[in-house]
DNA sequence: AACAGCCTCAACCGCAACGAT
DNA sequence: TATCGTTGCGGTTGAGGCTGT
């Protein structure tokens, strides 16, 4: 039937986003909430198109992100969803609280695919690489191209393997179950063990599980997104509950991390920092100090500002 | 210091999925 | 059921930073 573009490109904006569309982004959505994206560049004055805006917004604005690269215990257990639900990077990110798909897509592509040939083992298919099949010189070759080839090129996907790879992709999750022996990873294995699940039936980790001093309850922050979008503000019960900030700020859906993980890199600090200085905005510092006392004041100088 | 090649990751693109009508 | 509009997802790109020479 022939698409529409998602917005039309005409006079819009592309490429990296400046710290004044930021701004006007994350002012827009803590006032409005998330709803419509093709509406929200209109009206929050930005010249890029609504795609450009979620993106950005889920990706690198999220107050609820991680920064930060991935602890090994996330690397592993983003091998392990790897393993069973193949490149779903969307479905890996939401067992991550904090962490994005394109994030966890980019480390994979970037290290984990490394970590693993090195350890000899398929990245696509998680068996171990077949050695005896090819000649050493080959291998020495495939290991220089693609010491060669960046990683994130298709270097590694001939039609074979995005065969397999699509076919391991349709699998269940219990179909991959009835291969389980076939997996090889033993401290992966090890890793499954030690944390009390099975591989086909990995739990939701909560922010308090990862990260033991965790004092706050939440609930997986990274799968919200499209929910979110159901309602024209940004809800989240966790935090409402005791704190006026929040309400004010019409935040109700935020799952604001405890206190234990980097919630704002030094870049969404000085966004933040513009934010709060602009003439529009005021600080509550009433709800400042609430804020501190709910969620520790480990990160009192970088998030906890309220618009009013 | 200058240059070249490599690496990382934010952002884009196109397609699929889904809901509304 | 068919069509349309919107959002979400995964693959890919390329600018900028990093590293080695």
């Amino acid at each position: 039937m022939g698409r529409q573009p998602c917005c039309d490109k005409v006079g819009l904006k592309k490429g990296p986003w400046t710290a004044e569309e930021d701004k006007k982004l994350i002012h827009f959505i803590l006032t409005n909430g998330q709803c419509c994206w093709r509406a929200v560049p209109k009206l929050a004055g930005l010249l890029r198109c609504g795609k450009s805006c979620r993106l950005r917004w889920t990706n690198y604005l999220r107050p609820d992100l991680k920064r930060g690269l991935l602890s090994e215990f996330e690397e592993k257990m983003v091998i392990d969803l790897h393993a069973q639900l193949g490149n779903r990077w969307s479905k890996i990110a939401s067992h991550l609280p904090g962490r994005t798909d394109n994030e966890i897509k980019n480390h994979w592509n970037t290290h984990i695919k490394k970590k693993l040939r090195k350890m000899g083992i398929d990245p696509l298919t998680h068996k171990p690489l077949p050695i005896t099949e090819t000649p050493p010189q080959e291998q020495e070759q495939e290991q220089k191209q693609e010491q060669i080839q960046p990683v994130t090129s298709s270097n590694d996907t001939n039609l074979a393997e995005i065969q397999e790879t699509k076919e391991t992709d349709q699998k269940s999750p219990l179909e991959v179950d009835d291969h389980q022996e076939d997996y090889t990873f033993d401290t992966m294995d090890q890793m499954v063990m030690t944390n009390g699940f099975c591989i086909d039936e990995v739990p939701l980790i909560e922010p308090q599980e990862i990260f033991s001093s965790s004092t706050t309850s939440t609930s997986s922050s990274s799968s919200s997104t499209s929910s979110m979008c159901q309602d024209s503000t940004i809800s989240n019960s966790n935090i409402t509950n005791n704190n006026n900030l929040f309400e004010e700020l019409q935040i109700t859906d935020f799952e604001w991390p405890n206190n234990d993980i980097d919630l704002w890199g030094d870049e969404l600090s000085s966004c933040w920092d513009l934010l709060m200085n602009d003439g529009d905005v005021a600080v509550d510092h009433s709800s400042i100090s609430q804020c501190q006392r709910n969620i520790g004041s480990d990160h009192q100088d970088s998030w906890a500002y309220g618009i009013l």
